[in-house]
RNA sequence: GGGGAAUUAGCUCAGUUGGUUAGAGCAUCAGCAUGACACGCUGGGGGUCACUGGUUCGAAUCCAGUAUUUCCCACCA
């Protein structure tokens, strides 16, 4: 038998198990129709991605409840993939060509793609395979990715029949525009960031009377070159003989009328409202209103054209508001200038300020809102935690058609053909199907892609090869659809969560307009949906890369181990708060696995052992002999069964870091603090019967922390086999199994009473004895017990106490003695010093007393009322009468010992 | 402007439907090489449960309001 290092060693092991996992296909997706299903699809990371702490936290979760449902008897797969990122590569291949000096437009889309697809090949396994230091056990053998050919049939299949029902629809409408990117995005990928602007005050002359202005305020004065009104509220005093009437745009003398609109607000700025209807969305919805014409001065790159004038033309439009603001100032038409702070868009990958534009776009209008909503409301998908409907609900209340149009190369092509050299806008020169006309030389296809969130939105059922019913056969589609439970991040609930039920809903069964609960339970895409919280630095920052302020979670697995960042980083996820993270957590999980090693060690030196592949709990229990149980294996056995009830509980309502805890307490507090030290001593004589009863414990914690700690416990489970097997299929005895196994002990119920007796017991023995200076060889106890249970309770352990209060000299007496003492639920404690300090003694005793003093006055207050004996429950009423003698008691017998001090 | 979440020890957080004297870990202080573990063991100190009212025999917990922090949503240019 190979002697164990004193320290875990993370490396040691790891990387043998990750490789044993993957040969002996521990992972990998089949059905067995005898179990139960559970599958877990995971959230498919980005391509262009690298592993960042956020993965840690949701890949770990992701694995914990896979490997926890294995040892629940059930059929557990996990699917992994990655998605395409479409803007996301797209930008990183522009930039590589640029830095090769090659231009991106000019290479032409099929070169772009080739090398885009190069790229992907070359580094998109690559978070996967980080994945793999992490010890998580999903199918890496079926991962899926949304450009795969499968996959992309499924996507464009969504779109074809969504346009045939009549919820896909082309139209050139105001959207948001990255200047940057040069795409259209929808309104989710704009983040609104506040800005310091300035708000500029500009005259307009009235053309109709000489002389007189009509100010306004803006703060994009270069887009004035494109005003083709002023618009006021109706209700407005002060300008109401102004409309009607026209005035003159400063910057390029164009005539332009003064027009009344209910929907402009009279006290911000002058309350009177410059209509730009290219370049902003309520004006456009004003322009419209009033019939008014559209002239757009920007190009898509953000630059102005020839509309702008000559002055402006080619200037970006930064440059020409600075120009503007000049110019304006020149003439004297600028009035003032404002500081202002306002909330600006920008596009989420270019990151500079979107430009709403007109455009002729694809647009979704979502289709089974209602379902979507009662599939939450009604309660066939759980969130967990529950408050995220709220916001869920809300999006879907509000909802507004998406722009699924990319003007970009890299992703899913849009479906559809234009006759060549025909009019696009007649619908007979239209053609949309996934596999294209079959005269195709005869058609042009359009030119865009989709939105990669209208490809990832399938991600439910396109995993498994819909719409190919051969290849979901295959890929065993009913047995494991609706999966789950879905573990992501809150901030992807409108991009991906809720389109995802949006899409189960519209594609999984009969095209249907509504459907009634019935139909809505069986379409839903996951039972359950984990919302992770945000990880945070110290300084409450979102952890990214971009930031600087996120470590490198491999360096972190190397330094702590695998085992130790999971657990570490559950440790700190309290449940759905963003977490702050800090290593201190993650030493704490490294410090745990030592433990757990070394609470494995103790067992292989100090008895004869097997290992748990060869043992069941049915023939531990077999060496046990009845008689030879004592007290604390009575109590360890039953608190092993309550404990495990409350971890059942626990995982079933995901309450992982509540779960994380009680194991942990479990195995530290009640295991190893107490039953290994209190059973020491027999183990070490060979007691075959304490040896099991290790066992017992051993094994159950190896399968209850295998999911949150694979490595280790795959490890210790194997100690001293050659022909090593992962224990993840081990079924795990739940609290029930084992109350039934455990029913032929005949265990003792009392026993967890009198541990927790003789645990205060020891405590305050401890105390008392810590406060003493004097060296222990000099001192002993003396026990003045409450009565004669408490005697034999305490006469019986007194081999163990003399070992755990390292003092040999315990023994009873009957007589109150002038010694420091304590007061325990078993009687009184002395110990017995050469010399003690009468005074001090003295002091403590009286404090004491007084302490005592007022908890028996709250008491006495408490029971003298009528209304408390009506009211609290007996239960309560008897916990404080039983408080009240207790404590009475104890002073009485303070009080007997201070008297013989007096 | 609308909505969510949070506020408990120096720090990070538990605290079930209101019920005995509010807990844990970290940090801190004191002691300890005790034949599993110093990534450890033993003991100590540390809290007016954000604030103000209310309901109740009883409130960290329920209700109302206030304050602060934070996130999301929203077409005041």
């Amino acid at each position: 038998m190979e002697a164990l290092n004193k320290v875990f060693i993370p490396e040691q092991v790891e990387g043998k198990w990750t490789s044993k996992w993957l040969n002996d296909c521990c992972f990998d997706k089949a059905m067995d129709k005898a179990k139960k299903s559970f599958c877990i699809l995971m959230p498919p990371p980005n391509v262009t991605g690298v592993l960042h702490m956020g993965h840690l936290l949701n890949q770990t979760l992701q694995d914990v409840f896979i490997r926890h449902a294995r040892h629940c008897n059930k059929c557990a797969t996990w699917i992994p993939g990655t998605d395409h990122a479409g803007i996301s590569l797209q930008v990183k291949i522009e930039k590589e060509l640029m830095e090769n000096a090659l231009n991106p437009r000019e290479i032409g889309r099929e070169r772009f793609l080739e090398r885009a697809r190069a790229w992907r090949d070359k580094h998109g396994g690559i978070i996967l395979s980080q994945l793999k230091s992490l010890g998580v056990s999903c199918d890496f053998k079926n991962q899926v990715h949304t450009l795969d050919e499968s996959y992309s049939q499924g996507v464009l299949t969504a779109f074809v029949e969504l346009y045939k029902r009549g919820y896909i629809y082309r139209g050139k409408r105001m959207v948001n525009w990255c200047p940057k990117t040069l795409t259209a995005l929808s309104d989710e990928e704009i983040i609104m960031k506040p800005q310091k602007s300035k708000l500029y005050y500009i005259r307009y002359e009235v053309i109709e009377r000489p002389g007189q202005f009509i100010e306004i305020a803006t703060t994009r004065p270069e887009t004035i070159p494109g005003d083709v009104a002023i618009a006021v509220n109706p209700e407005d005093e002060r300008y109401r003989n102004l409309v009607g009437l026209h005035c003159r745009c400063p910057l390029n003398e164009a005539e332009i009328s003064i027009i009344a609109d209910d929907t402009v607000v009279r006290d911000f700025g002058t309350g009177a409202l410059k209509i730009t209807p290219a370049h902003a969305a309520v004006d456009l919805a004003i322009s419209q209103r009033h019939n008014l014409p559209i002239i757009d001065i920007l190009n898509a790159d953000g630059t102005l054209n020839a509309l702008a004038g000559s002055e402006f033309a080619g200037l970006d439009r930064f440059a020409a508001r600075e120009r503007a603001v000049e110019k304006l100032q020149a003439i004297g038409t600028l009035v003032r200038i404002e500081e202002y702070e306002n909330s600006i868009g920008f596009s989420e990958r270019g990151d500079v300020p979107i430009e709403p534009r007109l455009s002729e776009q694809w647009f979704l209008k979502y289709p089974k809102v209602n379902e979507a909503k009662r599939a939450v409301s009604e309660g066939f998908i759980k969130f967990y935690p529950k408050h995220w409907e709220k916001t869920y609900l809300h999006w879907l209340d509000n909802i507004q058609d998406w722009c699924i149009s990319r003007q970009l190369w890299w992703g899913h092509r849009i479906p559809v053909w234009y006759k060549k050299n025909s009019d696009r806008s007649d619908s007979h020169n239209l053609h949309v199907s996934v596999d294209g006309p079959s005269d195709i030389e005869n058609w042009e296809q359009d030119e865009d892609v989709l939105d990669t969130w209208a490809s990832s939105w399938i991600w439910p059922f396109g995993v498994f090869g819909w719409p190919d019913q051969e290849k979901m056969h295959r890929e065993y589609f009913s047995y494991f659809y609706p999966t789950n439970i879905l573990v992501t991040g809150p901030d992807i609930i409108f991009f991906w969560v809720a389109r995802m039920i949006i899409a189960s809903m519209e594609f999984i069964g009969p095209n249907k307009k509504s459907l009634n609960s019935e139909e809505i339970k069986v379409r839903i895409p996951f039972k359950s949906v984990y919302f992770t919280g945000i990880i945070r630095d110290k300084a409450g920052r979102k952890m990214s890369k971009s930031l600087g302020n996120s470590p490198e979670p491999l360096d972190l697995i190397a330094k702590y181990g695998a085992d130790g960042v999971r657990f570490g980083i559950l440790l700190s996820a309290a449940s759905g708060q963003d977490l702050i993270f800090s290593e201190d957590n993650l030493k704490l999980g490294r410090n745990f696995c030592n433990k757990l090693w070394n609470a494995f060690r103790f067992s292989r030196i100090n008895r004869a052992y097997k290992p748990y592949t060869k043992i069941s709990l049915a023939d531990i229990i077999a060496k046990i002999s009845i008689q030879d149980l004592d007290i604390d294996d009575h109590a360890i056995l039953l608190n092993l069964i309550k404990f495990c009830s409350t971890f059942e509980e626990q995982m079933e309502h995901f309450e992982i870091n509540a779960a994380v805890n009680s194991i942990s307490s479990f195995f530290w507090n009640e295991y190893c603090s107490w039953y290994v030290e209190a059973s020491k001593t027999r183990l070490r004589e060979g007691n075959k019967t304490v040896s099991a009863v290790h066992d017992i414990i051993m094994r159950q914690l190896l399968l209850l922390l295998n999911p949150f700690m694979p490595f280790i416990t795959d490890e210790l489970w194997n100690m001293g086999e050659h022909d090593q097997h992962s224990m993840q299929n081990v079924y795990c005895e739940t609290s029930q199994d084992l109350r039934l196994a455990f029913g032929i002990l005949g265990l003792d119920k009392t026993a967890t009473n009198m541990v927790t007796q003789l645990k205060e017991f020891l405590n305050l023995s401890r105390r008392l004895i810590s406060q003493s200076q004097e060296l222990k060889e000099r001192t002993s106890l003396l026990i003045c017990p409450k009565n004669e249970i408490a005697r034999r309770v305490v006469g019986d352990y007194i081999p163990k106490l003399q070992k755990l209060v390292g003092i040999e000299k315990i023994g009873f007496t009957n007589e109150i003695l002038q010694f420091s003492s304590v007061q325990t639920s078993l009687g009184t404690v002395y110990l017995h010093v050469e010399r003690i300090n009468a005074a001090e003694e003295k002091k403590k005793l009286t404090l004491e007393i007084e302490k005592l003093s007022k908890l028996i006055r709250l008491n006495k207050i408490q029971l003298s009322n009528k209304k408390f004996f009506s009211h609290a429950p007996a239960h309560i009423v008897e916990g404080a009468q039983r408080m009240l003698r207790e404590n009475t008691f104890k002073q009485e017998e303070l009080r007997k010992i201070l008297s013989t001090m007096e």
